[in-house]
DNA sequence: ACTATAGCGGAGGGCTGCCTCCGGTACTAG
DNA sequence: CTAGTACCGGAGGCAGCCCTCCGCTATAGT
């Protein structure tokens, strides 16, 4: 799960090479994982290090800087949401775009750290939102084309007004999806 | 503005007597109102004490929790928010909701510390979700009786729709108030 | 087995924020 | 004007976080 050396997106920080270190590594991505989902941007690092069960200075020889750690969180993840793209490209048009963004939220919404971030305009996260305008507008042009979406609306409506369903704090999985569809069902066209 | 003294939602903090320590409360409140703005729920209380020109220890007599200054800033205006919800209504059941969510976003969009503990579930913020509801949910079913919502929608689902578009971050003024509207029309009856 | 060295970890200095406490200030009533 | 007191403000103790530095340890190649 943490083994995978995909250079995600461009940014990367070089796994080590001694068996010891790559377990800490991995520990420390991983315990990262989780105190970001917790705490948002700001978990403490020291935290972080001591739920991996690490020295401090070892979270800091792999990873200088709290954006390091950060993109070797994140950008692989997103990596995969974009990925996602392609394989709901043989759904119909729109039952594709709604997979696709199902999944986005489904992914988001349990990051608060990204959900943060998302918004900034930080140089890593330019990277992620880019590389999500790739991964779906194609998805929605084909949708538009198809007719199953109204003219007026943007891409880029659509990937913000979804962003922000992500932090909406639902009471359950059930009325996520439920109000994910109902504002979709506001992308079709008016008789 | 701030010398309303108006009983908020039943919490309050009370006002000095004495007129400089009115001035210091009142620009304790504003300061306060910027920082939280500005930084979310965890704003320095030390730097919101300099922001008003006055000592820590008159911040602590005044407000002695956090959450107390916290109240005092928001809880008036979440009380305004629900008093505009009977302004609205002589317009047209359809046109009174959208008027008054829209106005909801309006507000609640620059306020980062809102967004933040919208979904907490702290005591005082309980109070505040429960007045939106008596608010907003008379113009919700006087729509959907008026069968201009479709009837698989619930208020809950579109408040809390509506919550999370409020921290999605829109480029600017324009595209919010556009992506609110696709996503409300996405409430109206399908044919 | 042995050694060179990649890697470890935590002590420590600096910083910022929280909150209390109390000597001093300045408003207001009379 | 004066006295009583409501109110001020910041020094100071504590805590947590950031980040560096360097003596020690465990690994990997021979």
């Amino acid at each position: 799960m943490t083994e995978n050396p995909r250079p995600a997106l461009g940014v990367a920080v070089k796994r080590p090479q001694r068996t010891d270190a790559r377990r800490n590594f991995d520990a420390l991505l991983s315990a990262a994982r989780e105190a970001f989902a917790e705490h948002g941007t700001g978990a403490s690092l020291e935290d972080i290090a001591r739920r991996a069960g690490v020295g401090i200075g070892t979270l800091y020889r792999n990873f200088p800087t709290r954006q390091d750690l950060f993109d070797s969180v994140y950008l692989g993840e997103i990596d995969e949401l974009c990925a996602a793209a392609v394989q709901v490209a043989d759904l119909p048009p729109w039952e594709a775009l709604e997979a696709w963004l199902q999944r986005f939220v489904e992914y988001a919404a349990t990051k608060r750290a990204i959900r943060e971030e998302l918004n900034s305009d930080s140089e890593a996260f330019r990277l992620a939102r880019d590389a999500m305008y790739a991964a779906g507008q194609p998805l929605f042009d084909r949708a538009q084309e198809a007719g199953v979406i109204r003219t007026d609306a943007l891409f880029d409506d659509v990937l913000r007004m979804v962003s922000g369903l992500t932090g909406a704090g639902f009471v359950d999985e059930e009325q996520r999806t439920r109000v994910l569809q109902l504002a979709l069902d506001g992308l079709r066209p008016r008789p």
